[in-house]
DNA sequence: ATAAAAAACGTGTATATACCCCTATTTACA
DNA sequence: TGTAAATAGGGGTATATACACGTTTTTTAT
């Protein structure tokens, strides 16, 4: 009898309950998960563009730069303005890259509680699952 | 060399993007698909309190409001003065109805697209892990 | 060289979400 | 019974997110 639930609406309650336990976690370092993934991103690219960094996160441009705004007025980042006028350069700021240091370890702990509550095996699947549903086929059903 | 990548911040992207696909699949019933499942929540607990879809659903009291309040705004719930004057009791109108039973086979369709990428065992598995995620161990670690 | 197309960004608007604090009402207890 | 505690909601504030639209700058094609 117990009706089918909606696959998007769990996995939208689990990225909220483990939101909420990973910025938990990363509170002493003064950021949120969502500031430790984008000054991860931002560091890796080595003073991207905000479309550079949408790109990598798969985000949109327009949520990617308010994203980075909040992080601007935090102090974590600073915005310079590009070789083209159009762009806006993203630079990690000191105080970002000690943050960010200071995330590490905790976010690290986080993640082997995730692998030690679901357990190796399943996390690397969980994992594996996550990645295929990045993929938007064009037609699932097929065409032919 | 490639480094981990996070755990939360997969989930979530996974999340939206899929939260994307179920919208669009059931845009031609006028619903999103936070709206079927709230729709269909309140439906099913008949005339509830803010409180008790909140709990039902697992969301914030006051997250539950406004999403509710648009809801409402579209007509397709109305609320009234409970009999403890402290609630409020929401119901499904027959607009809310209508565009619900519209969406229910779209949903169907993308339940079954989903199971159709992954695969019915990988698919099983993936709500199984969920729903893992759900309960949050108090130590993870254990304390003994 | 100029006009059209494309790219990068900002802003407006809207939803989804959470946390905190305040108010009104109900319940429990002493 | 009268007061303290618990419960239900509302509103403020803030982040995360997307889409549509407009502006500026660069590229491309003629």
């Amino acid at each position: 009898m117990s009706e089918e639930t909606c696959l998007c609406i769990d996995l939208r309650g689990a990225a909220q309950n483990l939101t909420r336990r990973y910025d938990a976690a990363l509170a002493p370092a003064g950021i949120s998960v969502t500031q430790f993934s984008q000054l991860h991103t931002i560091q890796m690219l080595a003073q991207p563009t905000l479309q550079r960094v949408a790109e990598a996160t798969g985000l949109d441009r327009s949520t990617l730069g308010r994203n980075v705004r909040v992080l601007e007025a935090a102090g974590m980042v600073s915005m310079s303005a590009g070789e083209d006028a159009r762009t806006r350069v993203i630079k990690v700021t000191r105080k970002g890259r000690r943050a960010f240091q200071r995330a590490v370890p905790l976010w690290s702990g986080m993640q082997n509680e995730m692998k030690a509550q679901l357990g190796g095996e399943r996390y690397t699947l969980l994992k594996e699952l996550l990645s295929d549903l990045k993929y938007i086929p064009e037609s699932v059903g097929g065409t032919s």
